[in-house]
DNA sequence: ATTGATAATTAAAATCATTCTCATTTAGAC
DNA sequence: GTCTAAATGAGAATGATTTTAATTATCAAT
């Protein structure tokens, strides 16, 4: 299956860890890297459920932060209040566009930003760690 | 006292919609305004309380709507899960630079970076409507 | 295959920020 | 001052996330 190379990743993390690669880890694992990106914990839940009806909540949290401390996820807590994870391998660095009728998302990369951002930093004496850039407006499908 | 600008625009928002102007509201009001901005709901609500010890949090989360909804506030929700408010009158728009370590905030403005955000709106056919920057990173304080 | 040590899981309870409910009080138009 | 809609306060409710405690699974060493 497709999903080896991220599998490797999760368990080269665990074992570094001393931590385990489990039966709901991997299912778990696998319905995040199979379906399109941006779900919420709760969606995830649900769809993993399907498979596993005793898996619980508490276990989708974990993975989740295990699948973003090893790099394959990443968290987004938007304006609404809601927090959505995507999966990132094998996705560069980008920033989010989102339309806030459909909630449709479209990844973007602009180097300029990036470097501008870059400037700020150092104008400001900060040592740079990390940013968060989410564009909110309408699509062209939702304008009509 | 130098707040009746800002006064004068809760006031008339509440006016044109038929809803009033309480005691409560005119001390929230003051408070927000006068104190640093990027305060927590909570933080609000503790030192109001000095003033009106029976003053309650909802009353807090309902003004702070009304500040919002009526330009004078910006409510922020941080990467951390925080939400923070802002009082914005006579303040233009701006983003932040935070710094992981102490908490501080310096607002910044990049008006190149800001032509560059209205650019990707359209490239994707983007009605834009807003957008949220947060650079996290450490200051020169913490850095030692 | 069994054991033992450690970690993971489940289910339920706890937490925390925020919102709602509802009985009582207040603002402000008349 | 009277009246009505709106605001308040207190506490309960909610929803997302985390913790707890008991049970189960993993894996390396026998």
């Amino acid at each position: 299956m497709a999903l080896n190379q991220e599998k490797r990743i999760l368990e080269d993390y665990l074992a570094a860890k001393d931590l385990k690669y489990s039966r709901q880890r991997e299912e778990i694992l696998d319905v995040f890297l199979s379906l399109n990106r941006h779900l919420t914990a709760n969606e995830l839940y649900r769809i993993v459920q399907k498979k596993y009806p005793r898996l619980g909540f508490a276990t989708i949290y974990r993975t989740l932060k295990l699948l973003c401390a090893c790099g394959l996820g990443r968290e987004l807590k938007l304006e609404n209040g809601t927090t959505r994870y995507e999966h990132l391998y094998g996705h560069r660095h980008h920033d989010h566009l989102i339309c806030t009728k459909c909630g449709r998302f479209v990844e973007v990369v602009e180097p300029d930003i990036e470097r501008l951002q870059e400037k700020l930093f150092k104008r400001h004496g900060f040592y740079p760690q990390r940013h968060r850039l989410e564009l909110y407006g309408i699509c062209r499908n939702c304008k009509k």
